[in-house]
Formats: C-alpha cells, sequence, structure tokens
DNA sequence: ATTTGATTTAGAATAATTCTAAACTATGTT
DNA sequence: AACATAGTTTAGAATTATTCTAAATCAAAT
C-alpha cells in the first residue's frame, strides 16, 4: 500500500494536532511505512523503506518522524536488550517475543486485562503508568509466524 | 564491605570455573562492587565504584569483568528504554521498576511461579527461556524505597 | 624455566542517536 | 497579497555506550 488509508490519515492529523503538531508529507509517509509492514522496523529500516518512495528525505528527519508519531501516541518504541530502538503502531496491550535465532520480534496477544493486573505484583506506592512484558527464545520448527 | 564474603568468593570462582574462565582479582573486585550496593549500577557506576577501591583497574576490564559474570550466570543485565545497560546479581525472578522521575530501577519481587506463568500466553510454537517484566512510572511520595 | 593461553590495559573504532544551524514551509495577521 | 512567526526538514557534526585491537602482563602446565 502506497499511501496512508482516509482512516489512518484522519488517525494522523487528529493526534499530531491534539500534541500540537502540524501534519506533514513526511510524517504521513513514515506512518504509512509503519503501518505498512508491521514487523518492528528498526529506524534505519524505517529510513531505507520511506527513502524508496520519498527519495528526498533524510535520516534526521525520520528520526524526528518517529519522535512526533510516538509523542502523539499512534506508535511505540519497542526496545530489547539494547539493540536499536524498534518501532510499533500495534497500540492494543500486547506483549512481545524476541527470536534469540532470527533477531526478530513478534506481538504477542495477551488476554485482556491482564496487562493491568500484572500492576498488582507492585507494593502499594509503586505508581506504573507502562507495562513492559518480553520473552525471549526461539520458536519451534514449523510455523514461521 | 571491601571485599568478599567466603560464600561469594566460593560461587564466584566455582561459577567461573564451570564457565571456563579464571578467578582474578578484577573480576573478584567488580563482583563485591555488585554485592555490595545493589542499585543497578552501570559500567560506568561499576568502573568508578572499582576504581576507587582498584585504582589501575581499566573501563576495558571492567567491560571484560561484567561480561564475564554475565556469561558465567551470577550477574544479569537489565536494561531500559536504550539506557546504558545495568547490572544486577539478584538471581531470584523479579521484575523491575523504573521511576521516570529519579531515573532509579527497582527490584520488584513477584509470587513464587508468577514468572513462569506467564509463558503460557505465549502461543504453542513459541518457546522461551527468559521473561522481563519491567513498570515504569513514578513512586508516591512516603517512602524512597 | 618455558611455553601456552587467558587476562588486562589504553586507546582507537563503531554505531545508534541526538544536536546544530541553516534552509524551507506553512500559517496567521495586517 | 506581503510579511512575520513558528514549526519542520535537512546535512553533517557531535555524542555516548560499547566493542575492538594489539601489546603487555599474568598464571597455569608442561
Amino acid at each position: 500500500m502506497k499511501s496512508l488509508k482516509q482512516m489512518d490519515r484522519g488517525a494522523l492529523s487528529d493526534a499530531l494536532d491534539h500534541a500540537g503538531q502540524r501534519t506533514t508529507p513526511q510524517r504521513e509517509m513514515v506512518f504509512s511505512v509503519l503501518l505498512d509492514e508491521r514487523n518492528h522496523p528498526t529506524a534505519d529500516e524505517v529510513y531505507t523503506r520511506t527513502k524508496s518512495r520519498m527519495p528526498t528525505i533524510s535520516m534526521a528527519t525520520v528520526y524526528n518522524c518517529l519522535e512526533a508519531l510516538v509523542t502523539c501516541g499512534l506508535v511505540k518504541q519497542v526496545n530489547i536488550e539494547r539493540e536499536p530502538t524498534r518501532y510499533c503502531p500495534n497500540l492494543s496491550p500486547h506483549a512481545h517475543f524476541h527470536c534469540r535465532e532470527t533477531g526478530r520480534v513478534y506481538d504477542v496477544p495477551v488476554p485482556e486485562g491482564m496487562m493491568k493486573d500484572l500492576v498488582k505484583v507492585l507494593p502499594g506506592n509503586y505508581s506504573a503508568d507502562s507495562v513492559e512484558l518480553v520473552f525471549r527464545g526461539h520458536l519451534e520448527k514449523g510455523k514461521t509466524k
């Protein structure tokens, strides 16, 4: 898909607007790239993909756009073991699985409410606004996905 | 505490030995530093603390020692949001809490078996050997710890 | 004693990310 | 419409944690 669906375009400008930021062609393109292939790309990968559709974009702009998208809440950063930051447009609560063999990261759906329940292990004076759950291991032979 | 307790010294050389590595004064000192003040120091902080007791040690050696300790299983790396890697000698299953205000990281004890139970959310073909659970937020006024 | 291999060390190299300052773009105001 | 203002993009420099390199040191084993 080469461009943003109307729905996503709307969500994007709403979210940017709400954060006091402008909707620009670069931001639309980067967002589109993220929605298009949701395999947790790094900034560098996002740069390569975006550049193929918008050859004049710079690495700095890709970082700027990603930051804007994170700030306005449409994208989440995924950090695994000090590897380069990956970007994920999946906003529903989920965990991550990191395959040691391929290095790939997979979203893992979790039962409704589970992420919230986890917070209950915290002592009373700890107030958490985010919960991250990351598994590491390998995929059994068979499925690739 | 300036030096390793006999118990820890034994655990250290056993573990190093088991991994085919030698017990050296630098490794003992770095391990001692980690056991001494368990506030998830970064390599840089470990370097500073170790240097105060062993002024000739180098940064490279600190990294080497930390890597040796991680490899032989006595220490775990804790990575939060692409910040510098922290080192933690707490081997019992636990979660982490990252305070956005102070940047500090706290160990959070979890109910027996909980970390293992979390693995059950994974699809059958996902085989996890490690589970990481990180909360981010802030500490309510009152206790500092 | 000598060889062998591991370890330590200082400093160079790497790599992801952030910063800087100039050019560009869009928006709102008269 | 012209202009001021503020936000955005851009290339390249700077930063920073970490890894690499190669020489020096050390320790164990022949």
